[in-house]
DNA sequence: CCGCTATCGTTTCATGGGAAACCATAGTGA
DNA sequence: TCACTATGGTTTCCCATGAAACGATAGCGG
């Protein structure tokens, strides 16, 4: 029983229940994920992942005519309104986003793309896409909508469990 | 009541490829649980979650009647060594945990559960297990495993593209 | 018009966590 | 035995992140 003490070759794996948790598994998993988004970002265009976020979503609402301010950007990345407010800075300075006054607020602004910031765009989501296509590489077709499927119920059952409990 | 006069196109909830996007989709779901968690634990036991998985491990090493090192608890627990040290800390200083010397060893310690560390381990463990259950509420036998399995390769996937990327 | 409150954005502050530096001890080869 | 390197653990430093405080403007009710 206590050989360890003995033989006190610590192997690895503990095989423990820790192991088998699934909000452990769920975070290293979206850690190893993100790391490797995050690395790739990072090497080729110098950006991080909440200033590629707001690329995204600004490139896409630049393709449906719309400009955005930092408050509905901070809706539609679920990210903080700090995030959002440092992550927008960058891009200004750097000349990807610029801003443009909102009439109806004086508060906001209105964001936008600029030419680079499109350019950077165009070349930023295929490398998204091919990452994803990576992750995907051995899953077929189903258990990629599963996955999602699943990740999304999930993620709404947290949600829903933490209000709850949240006094 | 903060409707933002029909002019102001603010609402758009987005529609955009962000929303579809995997790591995006993992990292919020897995953010919303590890809230959830890191609530319950620091509401009920003031422990943070390297604190947490670290009783997980030594509990559960106890059950075989072994005693680990911070450097097993390391790989135990895909954690930095830092972060272990400095959970072994507080848990050695909360009384949780006790330290033994390695005689094989002079740089390193065994770590063990105290009984009160033993007490806190039976009590947190059924939180968690239940936590997990709230989670998997709607979820059937099939869907759990399943995604559990779909977690496991899509971490085993990124970590290998990483270590490609990696030069 | 005048307060009062709510909201957007920004700045400031505290905390967490990782990288690297550091110390002590172990292991290794001459 | 004596260097030299490797490793476990600890400390230090730095950056990312979120909370709270803040200033400015908007909206609302007198």
């Amino acid at each position: 029983m206590t050989d360890l003490m003995g033989d006190n070759r610590d192997h690895e794996l503990p095989e423990g229940q820790l192991e088998s948790f699934l909000p452990y598994q769920l975070s290293i998993a979206s850690n190893a994920v993100s790391s490797l988004i995050a690395e790739r970002y990072h090497k080729r265009f110098a950006l991080k992942i909440p200033e590629w976020r707001v690329i995204a979503v600004l490139g896409d609402a630049h393709a449906r005519g719309a400009a955005l301010t930092q408050r509905s950007l901070t809706a539609a990345t679920l990210m903080d309104k700090v995030a959002v407010n440092r992550a927008c800075k960058v891009l200004e300075d750097r000349g990807l986003v610029a801003r443009a006054p909102n009439k109806d607020d004086g508060r906001s602004h209105f964001l936008q793309l600029t030419g680079e910031g499109r350019a950077i765009h165009e070349e930023v989501m295929p490398l998204a896409l091919a990452t994803e296509r990576d992750l995907f590489a051995d899953f077929d077709a189903i258990e990629q909508q599963q996955f999602r499927s699943l990740l999304k119920r999930m993620r709404g059952r947290a949600a829903n469990l933490a209000e709850k409990t949240n006094d």
